[in-house]
Formats: structure tokens, sequence, C-alpha cells
DNA sequence: GATCTGACGCTACGG
DNA sequence: TCCGTAGCGTCA
């Protein structure tokens, strides 16, 4: 057990897997800045804004409120009237600033606060309004008043904004000390909101809004240029961000069976002044001093194909992205992937790829990865203990004030979830790896892979008269039409009528899992195909069946269209349990590897048959004047079995140096040829053969799958499990499981399986498989991620290189690098991925091993060799 | 009668 | 009684 413990590091790994990770790890660590440290604005004003408070500690803070006075007839393109009715102003007020036992004493009052949620009404619907020369709301008061000490209205003020926004060159080192400032505050935030004296994490209501309350909502279409100013200045100095995006159906992305491809209205941003919980004194008027902005993108050109977008609502994206762990969003992914549009230029990825946006959905899943999509709704019962059910509930409402009301939800319940995060040791995961992830995928969704649809259109025609030519051979050999698709009248076919089961040398063939009914699997075609030839015709036909619906017709429906014949992936990062990455729409993960020869229709019998190759990979193209590369990790689990399991005879295999490749050895000696006449089939064949065995498969599955006796399989599974000893090791990860009723991955990521002390065989033994599965695969998903990680933090610090990550494969990562520079990135990526082997946390006992290959398509790669080499 | 939906069977991928 | 994904087609 303590070596198991030892083996998995949990939690202590210390070193900054990647810039962007390492900021958070630092913030976790966060001291206050030092008074010599470089002047920071940022961190100037804090410290002003604190003094202020300080200074007379006896001061109540007074509230104020904004008041937005609807308009009758709201239509678009009509100026916005908002009237704002200032009441009163305000300094400011920082939670780090009030001793631990006052927060708690209030933290306990809180439970008390009535559930009501009543909003002064605001209207946002006649945003869209773009005419910044006509008369415009005003921002609140006190932003007027704090920030007027401090911003010099007019021009010169507005270049400092933009110069701000995009910074030509920032020393990394003062970029480091700004993000590490900022995520500080954010984790101490969370320590003094959510952690007693004895560490335990303290959940907390959902922030009930008072009904005398006012919200402020400025639409940024419609800002002034000193308006846009002191709005940027507020944002900086945001407790918080939350940020929402409304879609054109009116709903927005806490609203539930949110269809994600609808499309964007408008961002709505909630900049948060107040700490979480306001000392009963500071909200006794209750008023809020929290804003929302509203960027309109209705009736706007801004979004538009081709067209700008408006300066100061890139700048303020910028700004926002900037924040980094001060931003909330419920699927950041899609919010990210939005502003990637905005921006609209080709290496813009570079500047999102460092952003780090707090996802409730992400953290959520770690906790638990069988919780696979749960709504907004769903997650506020969950982790807010008694959630208003009043306002959380009414996802479906699509009014803005609803929406309004969810994004003070939203805050709360990501604290929570982030404070639970942090009990159960899944702090350290969600920061460095996912998160980071989370705009990685996003700039892989927004860039896009070129598709020969020249190609899949004559492919499809091809495949389709093949498909008929098939289809009348099987009903000839039946002797009676048939659906060849069906299941169900393939069964009577072969079973009622020609009873081939009754000649088949076997006595029991495999029946359907759920009916029990009899089996026209693959297997079961394999074993009759000599007593008839249907089952040969019925192999062929499922197989380019498969291969036309999915990989050809289905790869052209997911062209989009219009422009250039491009798919794009959309990434799961929560979608499985083990902790892999999943994609659809198209599956990129599920094209076949390997090409598939057919014979062409052929309507002259006797005569001899011309073969063709479909290979669905080689519809991936790489854009003109670019490459692919893939970066493959050589039998990822493998090695990570050999470290977990310390096996002798498994670490051998992996010394150096490694003579060849270890599947193309194991079946060069099963089908008894020498290594160069293995083929990639015999390797595939190897490959999954291993892998049943490691994971437990049992005599009767391997004798189907190698097409040999029940009492062979088991001879092969004795004899392999005696050479390679992993039964300790497996039985320490259940034990464990055992005992804390989940499996913990190599950086920490957790699999609940309840089932690992059932009574019922079945369902424990599954459970005990599914263990051992996970702690392998969800460890190599890890370092599958962390490469990905690392490789794009360098990718985007690198202005030279217009490489860009196309997909990633589980254990191959695809990019489509610049022609010229193939062999220097080849080198890069291989050095990176192979490093991560050596990062605290990690240290494998085995070296992780990446293959390099290059092609114009995706199924043209051939193999190259890089020296090695860093950026 | 024309759709829609969820469960199921099958087959690709990854290890 | 290997693990885990997505996608297509059938069927009720």
């Amino acid at each position: 057990m303590e070596k198991y413990r030892q083996d998995f590091g949990f939690y202590s790994y210390k070193e900054p897997l990647s810039d962007t990770a390492g900021k958070i790890m630092t913030a976790l660590q966060y001291n206050p800045p030092d008074q010599n440290a470089t002047w920071d604005e940022d961190v100037f004003w804090e410290k002003e804004l604190c003094r202020d408070v300080n200074a007379d500690t006896k001061h109540k803070p007074n509230v104020h409120a904004t008041i937005l006075e609807p308009k009758n007839q709201p239509s678009a393109g009509s100026s916005i009237d908002q009237e704002m009715v200032q009441c009163s102003l305000d300094g400011q007020c920082h939670l780090e600033e009030w001793p631990v036992d006052l927060i708690r004493k209030n933290l306990e009052q809180m439970t008390d606060i009535p559930e009501t949620f009543n909003h002064n009404k605001a209207r946002t619907e006649d945003f869209g309004e773009n005419n910044e020369d006509k008369a415009a709301t005003s921002l609140g008061a006190p932003s007027v008043r704090t920030n007027s000490t401090k911003i010099k209205s007019g021009r010169e003020n507005q270049e400092q904004e933009v110069a701000r926004a995009f910074p030509l060159q920032k020393s990394p080192a003062s970029e480091d000390r700004c993000l590490a400032a900022r995520k500080g505050k954010l984790d101490s935030f969370f320590k003094q909101q959510y952690f007693s004296e004895n560490g335990d994490a303290k959940m907390l209501q959902p922030l009930c809004v008072k009904e005398t309350e006012k919200i402020q909502i400025c639409n940024v279409g419609s800002m002034r240029k000193d308006q846009q100013c002191v709005l940027m200045e507020e944002i900086k100095q945001a407790r918080s961000l939350v940020v929402t995006m409304e879609f054109h159906d009116g709903s927005s992305q806490l609203s539930i069976n949110k269809d994600s491809a609808a499309q964007v209205k408008g961002i709505i941003i909630l900049i948060k002044k107040q700490p979480i919980y306001m000392p009963l004194e500071m909200n006794a008027a209750g008023v809020s001093e929290d804003k929302y902005i509203y960027i309109g993108t209705a009736n706007d050109t801004l979004w538009k194909k081709g067209q700008p977008p408006k300066e100061f609502v890139r700048n303020l994206l910028s700004l926002v992205l900037q924040m980094n762990t001060n931003v909330i969003c419920f699927n950041a992914k899609d919010f990210l992937r939005t502003v990637l549009l905005v921006y609209g230029e080709k290496e813009s990825w570079k500047r999102v790829t460092n952003s780090i946006v707090l996802d409730p959905r992400i953290a959520a899943w770690l906790l638990n990865p069988a919780d696979y999509n749960p709504s907004f709704e769903d997650l506020v019962c969950k982790y807010c203990t008694n959630p208003d059910l009043k306002t959380a509930r009414k996802t479906s409402d699509p009014s803005h004030q609803n929406t309004y009301t969810n994004m003070n939800v939203l805050y709360t319940l990501m604290m929570n979830i982030c404070a639970k995060l942090q009990s159960e040791g899944l702090w350290e995961l969600f920061c460095t790896i996912e998160l980071p992830l989370t705009a990685i995928l996003a700039a892989m969704e927004v860039s896009r892979i070129h598709v020969n649809q020249e190609e899949l259109k004559v492919t499809s025609d091809l495949l389709g008269a093949h498909l008929k030519q098939l289809e009348q051979d099987a009903h000839r050999v039946a002797g009676q039409k048939f659906r060849i698709t069906s299941s169900n009248e393939l069964r009577e076919v072969l079973f009622d009528k020609l009873h081939l089961h009754l000649q088949c040398k076997s006595k029991k063939l495999p029946r359907t899992s759920l009916r029990h009914l009899p089996s026209t699997a693959e297997t079961v075609l394999h074993q009759l195909q000599d007593l008839h030839p249907l089952p040969k015709i019925v192999l062929e036909y499922r197989q380019i069946q498969k291969i036309k619906s999915t990989y050809i017709d289905g790869l052209l429906s997911c062209v989009a269209k219009g422009g250039e014949a491009c798919v794009s992936p959309t990434w799961n990062q929560t979608g499985t349990v083990s902790g892999r990455l999943s994609a659809k729409h198209p599956n990129i993960q599920g094209i076949p590897k390997l090409a598939v020869q057919i014979a062409k229709p052929q309507y002259i019998q006797g005569k001899d048959k011309e073969m063709i190759t479909i290979n669905p990979r080689a519809m991936f193209i790489a854009a003109k004047g670019f490459t692919f590369l893939a970066a493959d990790f050589s039998q990822i689990e493998l090695r990570l079995m050999a470290h977990f399991s310390s096996d002798p005879e498994l670490l051998k295999l992996f010394e150096k140096p490694e003579s060849m490749d270890v599947f193309t050895k194991l079946a060069s000696q099963w089908k008894d040829v020498d290594p160069e006449n293995v083929t990639q089939a015999d390797r595939e064949q190897a490959k999954r053969t291993v892998y049943s065995v490691l994971y437990g498969a049992g005599k009767e599955r391997l004798s189907q799958y190698l097409g040999i006796t029940p009492k062979e399989a088991n001879a092969f599974i004795e004899s392999f499990l005696k050479k390679y000893k992993l039964s300790e090791f497996t039985q320490q990860i259940i034990q464990q499981c055992q005992n804390t009723g989940f499996v913990v991955s190599l950086m920490g990521r957790k699999r609940p399986l309840p089932h690992i002390t059932a009574t019922d065989f079945s369902l424990r033994t599954q459970a005990e498989r599914q263990a051992v599965n996970f702690v392998i695969q969800g460890s190599a998903a890890d370092l599958c991620k962390m490469a990905m990680i690392n490789i794009s933090t360098s990718l985007a610090s690198c202005s030279a290189s217009v490489a860009r990550i196309v997909a990633q494969i589980h254990d191959e990562l695809l990019f489509e690098v610049e022609d010229a520079q193939i062999y220097e990135f080849a080198a890069v990526v291989k050095e990176t991925m192979e490093s991560v082997q050596h990062m605290k946390g990690v240290q494998l006992k085995v070296p992780l091993k990446v293959a390099l290959t290059t092609g114009k398509s995706w199924g043209s790669m051939r193999e190259i060799e890089v020296r090695k080499k860093s950026l």
C-alpha cells in the first residue's frame, strides 16, 4: 500500500508542469507582493484600494445602486436610453483584510438569508446598439469616483489601454508576478472563505440577492471612450469575473439542454467587486456593487465574417483573458472559442492558449468522472447545500433576469466546487492539467483540418456501387431477399433457414449480451465462413458499409458548407471516466489506421478482380505549404504497467537500447515469421492480445478474438502471465480501491468504483478490472495531456513557429507544421514529450519513447528521425 | 403516415 | 468475465 502511494506520488509534486500551470502553482504558495518588487500597476492599485478602506476602519462603506429604466418599446437599432440613477458612493473592501473570525461569524449568519431573489427589472433587449456617437449610458458612479483619481481621461489614457491589452513585449518575470498576484488573490480568497482552522471545507449557500437590490447593466456597444476606460479599470480591479454567453434563441450557457452550436448573441460579464459574502454591515442596505456588462452581437457587424471586431471589444476580451484565475465560466471552452472567433486572426490562439477560465463542469467531472453531462442546475443542486431552487431551477427561463441571477449562483457554485476539489486532493490536477487544456482545445476547435472532398465523393460512389453488388450476391447465395444490414433478418437466414450453427465445429456460438440471441458479430461470421458463402459476403458488406457510412459519407456531412472543404472536431474534455479526451463530428480518434483493399465492382464473372485501396486517413490533407507531423508515445500503457508493477521482465523490455518494437517482436514470435515480415495487421493483433490479457480477458474472449480454441487461449494466458508477474500489482490496486472506494492515477485523477465490494461476482470482478485499467489508462491520459500543455506553451511563446495542434488521438499528437520547420519542430516535439517522464509526480522507471511520422496526408505518414533539440 | 427517441448490436479507434 | 470512446443502422 505504501509502495503504491509512493509510486502514485499522490499530490506531492511541486515542479511546474508548464508556464501556465506553474503560475497557478506559484499562486498556491502566494505571498503578498513585496514592497520593493517591480512596480506593477495592478498590484499598486490593489494596495491603494485596501489602504483606503483600512485608513478608517470605523467607516462603514456606503453602497450604491444603479437603476436602468427600461424603454417602453425596445427596438433594434434604437439608442439605449437607460437612465442610470446613482444613489451613493462607495469605497471598496477586500475580504482578505477582514479578520477570519469575523468572516466565520458572518458565514454562520448567512444561513439565515431568506430564499428570495427578486431583482429590479432591468432591460437589455435593445442591446445591440452600435452607435458610439449617440448619448450613452453612464457607468456606475462609484467607479467614476474611485477611478477618477487615477484615470487621466481622454486619448492618452485610451492609448494606454490598448497598449496594455496587446502588450508588444512584456518580460516574462513581470508577467509571472502579475499573474501570480491575481491567482494568489484567488487562492487565498478560497482559503479564507472556505476553510476553517482545521482545514475543513465549508459548503456555503448560494449568494442571495436581496429584494431591494438593483443591478447595473452596461452595454459596451454604446459606451463613450471615457466610459470604456473606466470599465477597463473596473475589470482589472474585479475580485472575480463571471462570464456567460447568450444565444439567439434567448438561452444562455446556463440553460438546460443547451445546444452549443447555437449562434452567439452576446457575452454577459458579471464584474464581481464584492466578496462572496460581505460582512453584514456591508450589505445592510441590501445592495450589490456588482456590475454586469453586455457585449451585444445582434444587429452588429462585429461578429460578421471578415469584419474586424471593434478594437474596444478585442481589448476588453484580451483583458478578461489576462485575468486568468479570476474568470469563471460554465463551459469555458465555448467561451474561449468564441473569443478566438472574435479575434479572427490566424495566430490569435497563441493569445488564448495560456488563459485560465475556471469551469465548474470540469471541476465536477474531476470529482466524479461518471457524472458525464451535468447541467448547471444539476451542479447547483449537488454542490450548493441549500440551493435557491426558485432561481437555479429556472434555467429554462430565458429571461435576462434569470441569467443575471444565475451568474451569481454560478460564482458561488464555482467557489464551492473549488473548495471540494481542494479537500479531495484534486486541486492541483484541476489547475495544472485540466484548466490549461481547455484553452488548447478551444484553439483546436477554431482551427480547421482540410479534407479531400472530391476524393470523398468519388469514393462514396465507388463504395455505393460495391455495396449494391455485394447485396445482390448475398441475396443470391441466401436464396432470398433480406436486409443485409438488419441483424434480425440476417440471424433468421443464417440460423433459422441455413442452420449454420448446427454445422459449426464449436458447440457454443456467442449470443448477444442483452437479449441473448444468437450473435451475428464478426467473430461468429468468421467461424461460419467455411460452411457457406454468405458469412463472407456479409463480412465484406459490413466492412465496406462501415467505411462508407462513417468515414466517407459521415466525414462529408461534417464538412462545413461554403468555403474550403474542412472539418473541425468537437473535443469533449469531460466525456470519459478515464480522463481521456473524446472527439466527435467527426470522431477523428476513430478513423481507421489501416487501409483496406477491396475489389472493384465486377460485372463480368470470372475476370480477374481489380483491387483498389481505400484509406480514410488519406482524406485528411495538410494545408498548402504545410505538412502533418504525428508524434506517438510508443507502448505507453505497457510502459506504465512496467513502471507500476516493477516486474523485471516487463522492465527489461524497455531497457536501453531498445531492440525493436515490442509488439512487432511478439507478433514475430507468435506468428513464427521474421520481424521484417510482420505486417501492420499482425502487429495490431499482437498489441490487442497483450492488452487484453493484461487487463484480464478470459479464455473465451481471447479464443474468439484469435480464432483458437478456449483451451489454447487459456494456455496462452497462463504462460503470458507466468512470464510477466502482475498479480501483486493488480492486487494492490484492488485492495486500495476496496479500502477507499476509488482508484487514483499517476497525477491524482480519481475514479470511484462502488462495486469493488459488491457481493455479486460479475459486478465485483468487473470493478476490479476497471480499477486496474483506470490506473494505467488514466495515467497515460495524464501524461498525454501534460505533453499537450507543454508543447502548446512552447508553441505559444515562440512567435516564429506557425505549427499548431490539429488533433489528439490518445497517445498521438497530430500537428500541422510549415514545411520549412518540420524537422526543427519535430525535434522539439520529441524532446518535450519524452521529457514528461522526468517531471515531478511522474518520474517513471522506464523511459518514454516518442515515434515521429510526417506526411502531406494523414494516410501517407512516413517515419522520420530527428536529433534532440529544444526551442 | 411521417417523424422522433432510446435501447441495442455491431464495428471502427485507442491502450 | 479486458478497459474506454463514437457512430451507424435497426427496431419498437
